[in-house]
RNA sequence: GACCCCAUCGUCUAGUCAGGUCUAGGACAUCAGGUUUUCAUCCUGGGAACAGGGGUUCGAAUCCCCUUGGGGUCGCCA
């Protein structure tokens, strides 16, 4: 019954027929569809491919959407689009553009019910498994009672004592049931496991697990070893909250005869407050403030009906629509922790340095090499160099490396790269400069940026209206304008017609003016008249270098600021001391 | 609480499996100087760790045990 699925996908697509002997490595990454790919399951999904890529072998991607409450088609293509944009393609599963397809599919669970079927039924009629009728209510009853007295919960077999005529009565009536795998009594299980080698469970930590839910889809335990079998998946690498699941499938596997896959479980990703990272902090982030401001109904603006409000406060597991998260985070004010791939992207991070980063978040290639591209990582990375112990995410050292990613590539790149970034998320930026404009904005800003988020941020006078830009009386502001002997609103009243007479109007006859106008009158610190300037033109203190800013922004543009600016002096001086 | 996993600078890690070359290396962060028309870069230098206690051994960051600390799991979620 078994299918042999690795002779089945030798050859195909031209592949290693040769190498008959050893088993061609199949890896997979199962996300369940519920929300973006967070970066704790983008490294998953990364060392399982990065495995496949250096062996040779084939990684594929499979949808764990047994869960009917949860699942949402929308959902998972939004981890697809952040797979691929790490540069992760998988060889089988959902087809998307040119990803997936497969012969050992559907790799969507919900639509391998008959495939499990099968299995399940194998398991009841030679008694490795069978039927169980207790309702929630009383399991959980059951447990509470078990944690009052301090005793560890185990199911009590209930319903091994039912005769045969008993369940086929209840079945005939039709009464909700489940399905329980009986657990061997007394037999140690011993998994193999590639980065914390032998890990040991004695029986009587097992119950006897559910393997099919009421609704009559599988449990995960149950999908994800038939699937595992029925896929050919040669090596499970994931996080180590599954460590205690191993035991369970093994179990099924010996139950049903299939081999045993090579376990590999990664330590977890923590927040640098030591939890782990979870796709639920942004809820845990919302519900703390929600609570700290004592709301009882959503707040105005949040677009959240009062009863999803309600049941979403009382249930800690319960997680918003990440749009409804969004809204609420910025009506209350609250910047939401970035835990998916997706929040990177739109902070302007690169994904082959995201790549990079994680790669080196529980393995390291040995030595001192830290920063390295996806073909390094297919070529260098093992199981056997992945580390036990967990980490922190480091916010700051993926920065410093991004910078290094981005002082490291050539002009031309830059520009293309940012102009794609905009075209995605900051469209204004396009619309509001010529292609010129933009190629100068870009590489004025290339040497300052952190991020592509950085010019993005600090460049937004450079789109808006000439007449709305203002001047706050900050301290910065008053420093470069009104401080002085000679004060910044005089010398720039002074280069202003200056300025005005600058003909062609590039840098260097920028450059030349001014440098010119400052030898004169401000012994040649150019300082002193560049920042007024500065502060003109932008309504701030920080600004890519002057000469190339006031290129970008054109000479009437600058002249009308610098107008406007003048204007507002009464104003300004009249404020602070 | 029970079971399981883990333990080198603030953080990620190299070194551990095959004990000596480790007065423990790198990176990020930090501190001090310097360059710079702002911000950011950039350059130079400094401080910073083998969790504690027992063994084994001529010799332990490396092997063993205990303690402590951190984490995971304990769902008809995955």
């Amino acid at each position: 019954m078994a299918v042999d699925i690795s002779k089945k996908n030798v050859g195909q697509r031209g592949s290693i027929s040769h190498m008959s002997e050893a088993p061609l490595v199949r890896t997979r990454f199962a996300p369940s569809p519920s929300g973006h790919l967070h970066v704790g399951g983008a490294r998953s999904a990364l060392f399982c491919w990065a495995f496949a890529r250096r062996a040779g072998g084939r990684f594929l991607l499979r949808i764990e959407d047994t869960d009917q409450k949860r699942s949402s088609e929308t959902a998972s293509v939004g981890f697809l689009e952040d797979l691929a944009w790490l540069g992760i393609d998988w060889d089988e599963g959902p087809e998307w553009h040119d990803h997936g397809g497969g012969d050992t599919g559907p790799y969507y669970q919900s639509q391998r019910l008959d495939l499990y079927e099968t299995y399940m039924d194998q398991l009841v009629e030679s008694g490795l498994a069978y039927r169980a009728f207790e309702t929630p209510e009383e399991l959980t009853a059951a447990r509470a009672a078990a944690r009052a007295e301090k005793r560890p919960y185990r199911y009590d077999r209930g319903a091994l004592d039912l005769d045969a005529s008993t369940v086929k009565n209840w079945m005939a009536e039709g009464r909700p049931h489940v399905i329980r795998f009986r657990v061997p009594d007394d037999a140690a299980t011993t998994i193999q496991d590639a980065v914390l080698g032998e890990v040991r469970v004695e029986a009587s930590e097992l119950e006897d697990f559910v393997i099919r839910k009421a609704d009559g889809f599988p449990t995960y335990h149950f999908a994800v070893v038939i699937d595992d079998h029925l896929m050919g998946v040669t090596h499970v690498i994931r996080g180590q909250e599954h460590l205690a699941n191993s035991p369970k499938h093994a179990l099924l596997q010996d139950a049903l005869g299939f081999d045993r896959p090579v376990w590999a479980h990664v330590s977890l990703i923590f927040n640098p407050d030591g939890s782990k990272m979870s796709k639920r902090d942004k809820d845990k982030a919302l519900r703390t403030e929600v609570r700290s401001l004592g709301l009882e109904t959503p707040p105005e603006g949040s677009e959240i009906d009062p009863q999803a409000w309600a049941e979403w406060l009382g249930d800690k597991r319960a997680q918003l629509e990440t749009g409804k998260a969004v809204k609420l985070a910025e009506v209350l004010g609250v910047e939401l922790p970035a835990i998916n791939v997706d929040d990177f992207r739109h902070g302007g991070y690169l994904p082959e340095v995201l790549l990079n980063y994680l790669a080196l978040l529980g393995w390291s290639p040995g030595g001192d090499q830290e920063q390295f591209d996806r073909a390094f990582i297919c070529e260098h990375f093992g199981l056997d160099r992945i580390v036990k112990s967990p980490a922190k995410f480091d916010r700051s050292k993926l920065l410093a490396f991004n910078l290094d990613a981005i002082q490291a590539m050539d002009d031309d790149q830059f520009v293309l790269r940012l102009e794609a970034f905009c075209q995605d998320f900051e469209p204004l930026f396009l619309e509001a400069m010529t292609a010129h404009q933009f190629k100068v904005f870009a590489l004025a800003n290339k040497a300052r940026s952190k991020t592509f988020r950085d010019p993005i941020d600090s460049g937004r006078f450079f789109i808006e209206a000439d007449d709305i830009i203002e001047w706050p009386a900050t301290k910065a502001v008053r420093k470069a304008l009104c401080k002085g002997e000679v004060c910044g609103f005089d010398r720039l009243a002074a280069v202003r017609d200056l300025l005005a007479t600058c003909d062609p109007w590039t840098p260097s006859q920028i450059e030349l003016i001014l440098t010119a106008w400052a030898e004169e009158n401000c012994d040649g610190n150019l300082g002193q008249v560049a920042q007024p300037i500065r502060v003109a033109v932008s309504g701030g203190p920080v600004s890519p270098p002057i000469f190339d800013t006031l290129e970008i922004l054109g000479q009437d543009a600058t002249l009308a600021r610098i107008d406007r600016c003048l204007a507002s002096r009464e104003q300004l001086q009249g404020t602070g001391a």
